[in-house]
DNA sequence: ACAACAATCCGAAACGTTTTGGATCATAAC
DNA sequence: GTTATGATCCAAAACGTTTCGGATTGTTGT
């Protein structure tokens, strides 16, 4: 492996020249540099980024901290697309990206700090971590830069990326009240998800707002999870016969709420109508087609990547940025008859 | 951030006993063992890695080389399983894995090859590349260790992970047959790709032993993209209306295939039956769900990781490994009558 | 002729580790 | 009493880069 060092031999200068010409410093003579240009090619010359790294003290690295890598969250290809987003930005400003994980089976001993100090990334960016994880709070204490999706958390080294929940939510169930629906059902998350927090707040005002009731029996959680959205639909279609309409917080869970409905011999979207919160993949493909709240989840990558790496090199102007989201009109919503 | 410089003058002992000491070595007391770690512990010490692999010059870090990591990109969720599957094995053994993805806008201007060395990483994996792409040849024959995921070359350094794909297709064609399918067409993937040559070999071979002619006009490419293969055999059904089933090389492939034999107002299975191949998260709820040949997409990757890390350590037996296929049967093909 | 200045170069230190090749000391063997 | 042995420690070099503070020229202005 060609150094900086073999190249100053080659080209007849000293080191610091090399790294200088390299480097586009201007005290260099353009025709010395021209010549340490092509030895360095010649020599196909790669610069070491661990050497690089360590005495300047940045890596150039970011850490994608992801918690549920796992072989069934392939079904939810949120975390995936985060990812190609931030992939993608990266790339694009000559960073790397590096991946860490919480859910291998042996768990990691080391903490998410650790995993940070010690691969040396400049920042990280957290996708899919709940806001009761311990370490959400370490990595948010320590003078790590990052960025959260999803969760609003702001100081001077941390910022996040976001939708706007509780309008999404809100758009989500106007559409079922123009559709002329009075009895509406929430599957929401879990208690420790920002976003169930706002699309539960959206889903009431909603209910307000058209001067509908507000029946805390008619939310279940169904933690983000097809057969628990399942169960909990199936237990509220059984106990109130009277609901027509569902909304969900994730699109898995009204695939599962679905399923719920067609179990008891009903039809979606005639007997009961259906919509979800994402636009997975998954939504348009199902029958009938998920009518859904759509978030540009690739996008939402991309934006934390842009804001981490602007904070990193100190021209943040903000440190929030908020995405819109879109209803989609799909089968599993449509004017209710009567 | 503390060293072990700061340990090495807390503890009142050389840096040199610091290292040996953190690092297990015999020729350190267990008492100042003792003391060394608590104080490392105390003042909150995290191992820089750049420097470690700076001396050491290896990093602990396998790059993660795919082609294809893009918005569209999620409905295959191929991808997405492979690198969690090689996340596992990764965080298991206590590496790190760096992404590398060539699908950047402007087209990254640095080869493959530069990256790894560059990034100093130990070893890479290679997924999703076609089999004339330049990069390929550039990484095989640099002295990088690599893996390949279904392209078959070895080397002293290169070994791959895949699956026996000709015996996949004979499984997927023979229970077409069994069904009782005699004129079967195929839609395959492209020219590039080994497990295109693979399948199409187990193709023809599952038809000669079953005494069936083989067609070559009833072979199209797909691309394995949807729309080129609803393209391919909307002409093919047209063309040749007697086609009462399709062996599709790649799941995605198969869903354009059922949309064609819908368009032409003919039904799967009853009026011509679809098996795809790879088992995608849409194969099982795509209606009627798809016969697939199902292959353990995170277990490739996690092999694929398995296999470099041995290479890695000196402790590789073999440079290949093969993983099982399995026929899943649903709702795209049925029993034919008549 | 001399000072001032710009252009171009370089030596050496620094980053935080690991590792080599001893040094030091106490104990055991003769 | 001397020597060998083992246990425990350490100084210094090395990894490949960047950068600070100057050194060496040649040119310009007076």
């Amino acid at each position: 492996m060609t150094t900086i060092k073999d190249i100053a031999k080659a080209a007849g200068v000293s080191i610091t020249t090399v790294s200088r010409a390299l480097n586009g410093y201007s005290d260099v003579n353009e025709k010395t540099r021209q010549k340490i240009m092509d030895i360095a090619k010649q020599l196909n010359y790669s610069p070491n980024t661990l050497a690089r790294g360590l005495v300047m003290n940045k890596s150039k690295t970011i850490g994608l901290l992801v918690s549920g890598l796992t072989r069934e969250s392939a079904k939810d290809n949120f975390t995936f697309e985060v990812l190609a987003g931030v992939n993608e930005y990266v790339s694009e400003v000559d960073y790397d990206m590096v991946l860490f994980s919480t859910t291998s089976t042996k768990q990691r001993e080391k903490t998410y700090t650790q995993l940070c100090r010690e691969r040396r990334v400049d920042g990280a960016i957290l996708q899919g971590i709940r806001t009761d994880d311990p370490y959400l709070h370490e990595v948010v204490e320590s003078e790590i830069p990052c960025v959260l999706i999803d969760i609003p958390i702001e100081s001077k080294t941390v910022g996040y990326v976001t939708t706007d929940n509780v309008l999404g939510a809100k758009k989500a169930v106007r559409h079922l009240i123009e559709l002329g629906h009075k009895r509406i059902a929430m599957i929401n998350g879990y208690e420790y998800a920002f976003v169930s927090e706002q699309r539960v707040k959206g889903f009431k005002e909603a209910l307000i707002e058209a001067g509908l009731p507000v029946r805390e029996y008619w939310i279940a959680n169904g933690a983000f999870r097809e057969e628990i959205a399942e169960r909990e639909a199936l237990r509220l279609l059984q106990q109130y016969p009277e609901i027509t309409a569902f909304f969900c917080a994730s699109d898995l869970m009204a695939l599962g709420v679905i399923k719920a409905v067609k179990q008891l011999g009903k039809r979606v979207p005639d007997d009961v109508a259906v919509i979800g919160y994402d636009d997975i993949i998954l939504a348009s493909y199902s029958s009938p087609a998920l009518s859904t709240i759509a978030q540009d989840k690739f996008a939402m990558g991309y934006e934390a990547a842009k804001l981490l790496i602007d904070m990193l090199e100190g021209n943040a102007q903000s440190h929030v940025k908020i995405l819109e989201t879109e209803l989609k009109i799909r089968g599993s919503t449509v004017k209710k008859d009567g």
